[in-house]
DNA sequence: TTGTAAAGTGAGTAATCACTCATTTTAGGT
DNA sequence: ACCTAAAATGAGTGATTACTCACTTTACAA
């Protein structure tokens, strides 16, 4: 089921392991958990409802779960793998470099790719963003595995690009989070402040590379 | 006590009222709520907690706020008044035009001076953000007295510009996402997601601004 | 068909929740 | 010093919380 081909620009269009074993109840109670939580908040969330929307006993959640928290955290943690993936292919580095001549294109790749993986996984993404804050293992957890890997993979990819003079000169860091900021800005914008505005999706992406490169590009 | 003095760049630096009339426990009842709504967020912050830390009878919190989401928009109203206040001076457009030439010196004017802003109201402002998405209530007062109002004068302010020939020919409405998302980004990266790493301010606000004005000027 | 371990149940539990109210304390004008 | 209304109190309320556990049902290999 899983798909391993590296060629054209599928290198951001890996996916990962499915759910894997799980119970039919189980399924039910997760889904329920992610509208639930995703709606309300973890903190004013009950296991009860939970329990009723999933339409298992109460019993039955703590039997696959510990805690409450513990079922935010196997919600919660299989998306920031997830989150990373194009990211931390094996032989990125190369890849990168023989698929994508411009900055440009490659920033396309990355926003159209993930905007799809945003589309798709929506709900989590939201519970995800607004648990960090109160969650110190989740916090960390983003910083190890999701924060610093993209961050590293930026690097490389505008150190590359400097070298061949298409970005200009500019502390790599901040130019990393001027690139991130925009182009997160832009889904976030997109899905979760105004997701029912009307949107030309393809016209917005690509004002928002121009404007990018506008601002990085020589 | 309020300064209405316009001239200079000190259209961004009027202040508000103050603490009106409140009892000495009142205001350390909203101190107490504003620190442990902002650590451990709304839903998962007890009144008796809030009492406690206050130093009063849980009752008294009752006796100044009908209910505990009553103290919650207490706290985040008064806030999105003053985050837009800057932008809704009466003769907001003369003054503007005539004290800022460029768009640059506009948006870092604008910039420095949210940013003083944030640093001083930050943990009601991370109560806002926090809270908005689960409040209808708070997210209908932030869209009608903050988001439509800041972004009418962005449109004068924009509209102006490109009449000059400073700003690309771009759809208003995406050129203020682009600016605002640049500028916000800084603003939340600097305050919320990074606070503890070493900024040098001035430095990057002009490279933030460096990068918009590459993106949006001509 | 039968044995058994895993899955599922739901009544029960102690703790905590937001909120009430009869009573006491405080502040300030006369 | 006295009066009074507002401010403050804290024990008490029923509802709800996350979680437990003795028990029943299910799935499936032998």
């Amino acid at each position: 089921m899983t798909k391993n081909d590296t060629n054209g620009e599928s290198i951001f269009e890996l996916s990962v392991e499915e759910n894997k074993e799980l119970t039919q109840k189980q399924k039910q109670i997760l889904e329920a958990a992610i509208n639930i939580f995703a709606e309300k908040g973890y903190a004013a969330s009950s296991t009860s409802e939970i329990a009723k929307q999933a339409g298992v006993a109460e019993g039955t959640i703590f039997r696959h779960y510990k805690t409450k928290k513990d079922l935010l955290i196997s919600i919660v943690s299989p998306i920031m793998s997830r989150l990373v993936a194009p990211f931390v292919i094996n032989d990125f580095k190369k890849v990168l470099h023989t698929n994508y001549e411009t900055v440009e294109e490659l920033l396309r790749a990355i926003l159209f790719n993930r905007k799809a993986f945003a589309e798709k996984n929506l709900p989590i993404i939201k519970i995800m963003l607004q648990e960090i804050p109160f969650h110190p293992e989740l916090k960390e957890q983003f910083m190890k595995h999701v924060a610093s890997k993209v961050y590293t993979r930026l690097e490389d990819i505008v150190t590359h690009f400097q070298s061949q003079g298409q970005i200009i000169d500019m502390p790599t860091s901040s130019i990393i989070r001027l690139i991130a900021s925009s182009m997160i800005s832009y889904l976030v914008t997109r899905f979760i402040i105004m997701p029912e505005a009307d949107w030309d999706d393809e016209a917005e992406i690509e004002r928002t590379i121009q404007y990018v490169m506008g601002g990085i590009g020589k």
